[in-house]
DNA sequence: AGTCTCAGGTTCGATGACTGAACTCAAGGA
DNA sequence: TCCTTGAGTTCAGTCATCGAACCTGAGACT
């Protein structure tokens, strides 16, 4: 994006749209949180030009969003992972796949609450336990009849249940 | 945007980022929030370009976020305030104000609940209420200390603490 | 050793979006 | 009448994004 920065508008969240508002990244995020970890995986899922996942994986692991370890099982390659304040991004998330599933297309996923498996309302809270489960609570399925579109080794995995966060087994 | 769309993708979050994920766009919620309605408010306060502005402007229109009526004091003006499907797009403002202002810089401005004055807390609801209130129910102030660096007339006039939605008197 | 394949990139020209400045146009005021 | 102000539109230059092609290092195969 031209000129990502929004140096005159003093807020936060402005702030964050230098971070998160640049075309693509809130979908790597996305992704992220439904465990993908490799270069590949983010780019057989997203449809995205190589250069520019490169360019915005860098740019996350910059600024503090993902970290990038080695792959402990393949020398040369990497992981990359949510940092503890890539998983607070977990609200924005969830605010906009609720507007977009209200406003636009429901969404081809739903979300429980993993230790009692109710399904969390608008706001991202339980309504069975009163709480709002963090992420590492919560698990993502397919709702019924949608996600048969895409057929990358992500989107297939991604046919199971998962909790997120969790390393997504792909292939 | 070069291809603002992210077809592929079955998601309510890509539907969302396809309507409110270009550059200023938000920014532009943020401020008719903050009750901005014309056309050369949203340009003195933002630093954006005309040209992007208008682009702006009749997208959200065009998507059903913003409305455009005719000014009744000045004909051949026109008045943009948010729909119901505009101020839904709270949660996500709020979320991502929380979020910039945890990790990148505190926000210049405070919400409270009008009824009550409490502060709200970072899922926003209210503490003292329980219950999360709606933007019309939101008075928004200066932080201490902040909010010093602009001097254009939409800057000025939100020196006052003011009620979310209501029209900003400018100038 | 030489070749193949694959993950994970980088490089490249073409296309399209963003920018700031200049321009237009209509309404209202001096 | 001239001037100003709001609300845009037009335009040339700059920069981001696109898809395709290319590169590189590590195993794996022959």
């Amino acid at each position: 994006m031209l000129g990502k920065e929004y140096e005159r508008q003093e807020c936060s969240l402005a702030r964050a749209l230098e971070v998160i508002g640049e075309r693509w990244t809130l979908l790597i995020v996305r992704d992220a949180f439904y465990g993908v970890q490799r270069f590949n995986d983010f780019h057989a899922h997203l449809d995205i030009p190589k250069a520019v996942l490169s360019d915005r994986l860098n740019g996350l692991v910059e600024d503090g969003i993902l970290e990038r370890r080695r792959d402990p099982e393949h020398a040369g390659r990497h992981l990359y992972a949510l940092t503890p304040a890539g998983r607070d991004l977990w609200p924005v998330l969830h605010a906009m796949l609720v507007w977009g599933g209200r406003y636009r297309e429901p969404n081809s996923r739903v979300f429980r609450h993993s230790r009692c498996g109710t399904l969390l309302d608008d706001a991202g809270a339980c309504p069975a336990c009163g709480t709002t489960p963090p992420p590492e609570e919560i698990v993502s399925e397919l709702r019924r009849g949608r996600g048969k579109v895409r057929s990358d080794p992500v989107a297939v995995a991604l046919r199971e249940p998962h909790r997120l966060l969790e390393p997504l087994q792909v292939g």
